[in-house]
DNA sequence: TATTGTTATACTCTATAACTATA
DNA sequence: TATAGTTATAGAGTATAACAATA
């Protein structure tokens, strides 16, 4: 007798891929708002998890080249959203951390991109969410091994 | 007395960029093993679903520009992964669809991958695993909205 | 005149390589 | 000589605009 075709899930990559692709769309004018680019916000969440001695560390941490992040770490200095100071150890690295204006941005700019999301995790029950959030947070983690 | 820190998330983006980045990394080898692109891939996948009458419907469909898939499709159609013939009712219209040797090389691919995908789910538990996937597939179906 | 597919051009983003200053 | 940071150059990827064929 025929088997009814067996169910194919897609991979993961091809279901996460247009969700962030969404994802990232709503984020922009929120960014843009705050007047704040991509890369600005991923370096001072980095920033505010522990500070880096050297901006080389900072752009693996991240998952950037070195050379991508410089522009970058001006605007935030610039802005005072981060403090660069030469290590008085070794001048040639740079010592980064962020500043109470730079944390306070952060988070006014992470409560307005969750409050976006809820668009997404709305149509989810109080325990899909749970376990969801729960799951990525470990597999985000599990990255940097 | 001095409340405690809320322990504040991520948001949804800042955790699925890096894992993405890093299920995209795992699946290069394989999709160059079966010598054929990502967007090759992503095409695939979408005609596997359903045909499709215009090759700007089906550049919408997978968040591409009409302009962007016209090499992939080139590339397909050589391999005989994809059928591409001009409607007779409209011969300005290209009428897409899949091959049985492009299902079976999409089946191939796909399989490897989530083979090669374990790496993260084998972290989860049954029930973790279960609710992150259907989750996962109900938030990017949401997405066509 | 509008639309499908295509090609050509320009632009953005990213990586590679060269440079400086410290060590 | 080796390393941190920077700047300059080149390459890949993408989007915008122009074009040919058909409606």
């Amino acid at each position: 007798m025929a088997m009814p075709p067996k169910p194919r899930r897609d991979d993961l990559a091809a279901m996460l891929h247009p969700l962030l692709r969404d994802l990232v769309a709503a984020e922009l004018p929120i960014l843009a708002a705050h007047d704040i680019s991509m890369w600005g916000y991923v370096v001072l969440n980095a920033l505010d998890r522990s500070p880096v001695r050297t901006q080389t560390a900072l752009a693996e941490a991240i998952g950037a080249d070195k050379t991508r992040i410089i522009g970058t770490l001006d605007e935030l200095q610039q802005a005072g959203y981060i403090e660069r100071r030469p290590d008085p150890d070794d001048r040639r690295v740079r010592l980064l951390e962020i500043t109470p204006a730079g944390r306070a941005v952060k988070n006014a700019v992470q409560s307005d991109i969750q409050h976006g999301e809820e668009r997404w995790l709305a149509e989810l029950t109080a325990e899909e969410r749970r376990v969801f959030l729960r799951v990525l947070e470990r597999l985000t983690r599990a990255e940097t091994t």
